[in-house]
DNA sequence: GCCGTTTTCGGCCCGACTGTTTTCAGTCG
């Protein structure tokens, strides 16, 4: 038996195909390969297991995958490879993917490397071009041999993508300077940012100005801009001193709407739009919607969408994963909005391994506008973190009483909850007794050991956890820590009935490197009817801000403000809590 | 290779820029 294949590897493989084709000039099947390798990245559930259970014809369910590539991936997982792959592979170079990621390196260009110079690495190119090898290709010259040493040098800089949350604050800073600029008058980061996407590539952002020089001449002065990679008469592509590169487009104002559209993407949201813009004799591109030379719409995305027929499509949901027949059939999802999360479920304090009090914690949720928190720490057997026992959560929820009283002393509209951060331990058993979590507002269960367990084990593992009737919801349900941690291996599908019929939350976790569950969970969740809680895991009071990232995971995720708990206010979470699990609603 | 209020064949998004061209291919977003 091969070993088994995770979405991600199967999706390299897929785009390794498109590159394959690419490469020999094959008309259509790259942009297929590349469509399915992207939708199976995007999947929610192992591609393998859906083979396990419904054969190739569960596979073809997916948006991109059709009979050849759904027999591709069983070939691969029954015996680890497939013919096409192999013939692939024997004729291009051993790094191909890598080699096309360096700026201005495509398909055609890396065959031209490889046919002529056997180049099959980057180590191999860098090599070449420093002794002026590749200048003297077809279609390479002296420029194009410069530019590949410098994305080589860039591209070893630039490393992955970055979460989210460590770029935001810079695009806002990008767009409070620009519109600060001369005769600038908005300026709008689009793009995966816009999408609000768990990592971040690069950055695009669309601007407004009457004269776009004086724009551009004002942020390649800017302190976050290392260099000016490419200018245009309306656009420049920068490298920033944090080695992200950032796309500047420059439009007049009145299509604005437009360009924010086509920057906002996604790829292939466009493409889906673009589509339907044709079939009705329509033309879409950044400067509008157009009917021959007549221009139907461009100043707002309001706008353009209503020209095609379409209600306006939220950015997050900007997916090309039926959004577009959503918007046809006049049923988008009436989504979570940003700051409608009014508490935050999991917070730890200093009584284990978070910075501050319990007492800073609520004072600074309080601060943030939030009605309540739960004081979630951790529980014994977690004893790196200091984890508490049932004696000391009796103790912790005494000094919790205190502090209810003197908050309402003080007339603050403010709850604290009983809580805790409940270790699952290995064989799905609870380290604190049941006695103890009677006493609790919330509980929250996670798994911090043993993430190697097989499917079954790690599955039912968590299973047994839901089925404790004190367990309110599961944390970080599935374990992955952004470019750190895999996800332990468990069954989402599995987990999501018993989370169904057990009346357990799953939560979102905020915490940027968490993001977990993830987008593609939570839309099946959503269709599971599952509930979620979203929570910041914070421990820190700063860390309280983070509440809107787990917001814009829901949104990518379909959810509804009614999907998610803590959208209640304290007393009707209170009420809903009190209600026996399996009969909340 | 995939897909279908043009459904089993005939289509498949659009524009800009760069460098190496002498009219355009390749790359990118």
């Amino acid at each position: 038996m091969p070993r088994k294949f995770t979405n991600a590897e199967i999706a390299d493989i897929m785009r390794l195909m498109a590159v394959c084709y690419e490469m020999e000039g094959v008309a259509f099947k790259p942009a297929a390969y590349e469509r399915a390798a992207d939708a199976i990245a995007a999947l929610g559930e192992d591609a393998t297991l859906m083979l396990k259970q419904g054969g190739t014809k569960e596979l073809m369910e997916i948006d991109g995958v059709g009979p050849a590539i759904a027999d591709h991936i069983k070939s691969l997982s029954e015996k680890g490879d497939f013919k096409e792959y192999r013939s692939c592979r024997s004729r291009m170079p051993e790094d191909a993917l890598e080699l096309i990621s360096i700026p201005d390196l495509g398909p055609k260009k890396v065959k031209t490397l490889y046919d002529r110079l056997k180049i099959e690495t980057v180590k191999d190119l860098e090599r070449a071009a420093r002794t002026g090898k590749v200048s003297s290709l077809p279609g390479f010259g002296k420029k194009s041999e410069e530019k590949i040493l410098k994305g080589i040098a860039m591209l070893k800089q630039a490393g992955e993508r970055r979460i989210l949350a460590d770029i935001l604050p810079l695009t806002r800073e990008l767009e409070r300077k620009l519109e600060a600029a001369p005769g600038v008058k908005r300026a709008v980061t689009a793009g995966s940012v816009r999408r609000r996407q768990e990592t971040v590539g690069d950055l695009d952002l669309v601007v407004t100005a009457s004269q776009p020089k004086k724009a551009m001449d004002a942020f390649a002065g800017f302190d976050e801009v290392r260099e000016i990679l490419e200018r245009g008469d309306r656009n420049l592509t920068a490298l920033l001193k944090n080695g992200m590169t950032c796309d500047l487009l420059i439009v007049p104002d009145e299509v604005f709407g437009a360009a924010l559209q086509h920057f906002t993407g996604s790829k292939d949201h466009n493409v889906v739009v673009r589509k339907m813009a044709g079939d009705k004799g329509l033309k879409l591109n950044e400067y509008g919607l157009w009917r021959g030379a007549r221009r139907l719409a461009a100043g707002t995305e309001e706008n353009v969408y209503r020209a095609l027929g379409l209600p306006y499509i939220e950015p997050e949901l900007r997916t090309a994963s039926g959004e577009i027949e959503a918007a046809l059939a006049d049923r988008l999802p009436d989504l979570i909005n940003y700051g409608s999360v009014r508490g935050d479920l999991q917070v730890q304090t200093d009584w284990t391994d978070g910075s501050s009090s319990i007492e800073d914690m609520a004072r600074a949720a309080m601060k943030r506008g939030l009605e309540y928190i739960a004081v979630t720490d951790h529980t014994k057997t977690l004893f790196m973190a200091g984890g508490l026992d049932e004696k000391k959560l009796a103790k912790q929820a005494k000094e919790i009483d205190g502090l209810n009283a003197k908050l309402v002393q003080e007339g603050a509209k403010f709850t604290l909850l009983k809580g805790a951060e409940v270790n699952i331990m290995k064989d799905g058993k609870l380290d604190i007794s049941d006695a103890a979590l009677a006493k609790l507002d919330f509980v929250g269960a996670a798994i911090h050991s043993s993430f190697r367990l097989s499917r079954v084990q790690q599955t039912e593992r968590m299973i047994r956890a839901m089925k404790n009737p004190h367990v309110d919801a599961i944390f970080h349900p599935t374990g992955r820590i952004i470019h750190r941690r895999d996800p332990y291996d468990i069954d989402i599908e599995k987990i999501l009935k018993a989370a169904k019929t057990t009346g357990t939350a799953l939560e979102i976790d905020a915490y940027p490197s968490r993001s977990d569950l993830r987008d593609a969970h939570v839309r099946l969740a959503v269709k599971h009817g599952v509930k979620l809680v979203i929570d910041t895991d914070a421990h820190h009071p700063d860390h309280l801000d983070y509440l809107d990232y787990g917001v814009a995971i829901a949104r990518r995720g379909w959810a509804k403000k009614r999907d998610v708990v803590n959208t209640k206010d304290a007393a009707a979470l209170q009420s809903w809590l009190a209600v026996p699990k399996k009969d909340r609603r």
